[in-house]
DNA sequence: AAGTACTCCAACCGCGACGGA
DNA sequence: TTCCGTCGCGGTTGGAGTACT
């Protein structure tokens, strides 16, 4: 799982390190040390630059450095020094001993980054489902709670929300797909419980899939019910509270990558 | 068994910061 | 003050190993 080692046009080596390099190397800073990585390696021995063998030092050949899997104690400072610091891996190295920043930058990358962003997305489903008046069900699921919005304006504020931020609207594409209007949908005008189906169009949210904290995938449909967003009904008589407009910000802009 | 797709991590690259001349 | 060399950091890539078809 290493690149193979070849010869710039200066001669000198890239890629992977051989046991051989390695010893050199190492046995070469603990007699004189590093204070020159430009110098080390013709004073080593060595066909590489200084900058390689700088990160080959870093990252491998250090005195009590880790090899093998993070722990679970690890992973838990390095997830949480992410949502401190940011993708400062320099720093978190320096709180985790033996680990390299290349090593944790890695480890986030391919293991804990798409496992944060999704116990974020869980527990952001647990807030959704838990508002009131508003009742999210999952898929299949057709009794929702009437929602109450009063004006067809209001019903075109909450699909630009849903529409100008959605994952695709960069893509031409896939946002010119979006048609939905007010005019797509009528005005109830009793209190019979709406019941859902997928709105006619090609909306972004049409492929929407969320997977809740209970394995139950939570659909476009989903995310309309509680805002009583069908076929067949949509609006009603009061004003749209400011808590479930910044809820529907946050589906808005959740990514498609569960 | 063979081909293809995906994962993971060591190594590379480019750039900004810093210090000395 | 400017220039130059070096270092260190964060993003990206290459490719071996593994899983899947």
């Amino acid at each position: 799982m290493v690149r193979a080692p070849c010869f710039d046009k200066n001669g000198i080596k890239r890629g992977a390190w051989s046991k051989e390099e390695d010893n050199k190397l190492r046995a070469y800073i603990q007699i004189y040390g590093h204070s020159n990585w430009r110098e080390l390696p013709k004073l080593a021995g060595l066909s590489r630059c200084g900058k390689s063998c700088r990160l080959r030092w870093m990252n491998y050949l250090r005195p009590n450095m880790k090899r093998g899997n993070f722990t679970k104690e690890e992973e838990d400072v390095i997830v949480g020094l992410h949502e401190k610091l940011g993708n400062k891996w320099s720093t978190m190295a320096t709180q985790l001993p033996g680990r390299s920043d290349n090593e944790i930058k890695n480890h986030w990358h391919t293991h804990l980054k798409n496992q944060v962003r999704k116990d974020q997305t869980v527990l952001k489903i647990e807030q959704f489902e838990t508002l009131e008046p508003f009742k999210a069900t999952p898929r299949g699921c057709q009794q929702v709670k009437k929602p109450n919005l009063k004006t067809p304006q209001e019903v075109e504020i909450l699909l630009a929300v849903l529409t100008s931020e959605s994952p695709s609207s960069s893509s031409t594409s896939e946002s010119s797909q979006c048609s939905l209007s007010v005019s797509d949908y009528e005005v109830p005008c009793d209190d019979a419980t709406p019941q859902f189906s997928e709105p006619a169009g090609n909306l972004w949210f049409d492929q929407l899939f969320l997977p809740d904290n209970n394995g139950v995938v939570l659909s476009s449909e989903t995310m309309f019910s509680p805002f009583g967003l069908t076929d067949d009904n949509l609006i009603s008589k009061t004003s749209f509270p400011d808590h479930i407009m910044d809820d529907v910000h946050l589906w808005s802009t959740i990514d498609l990558y569960l």
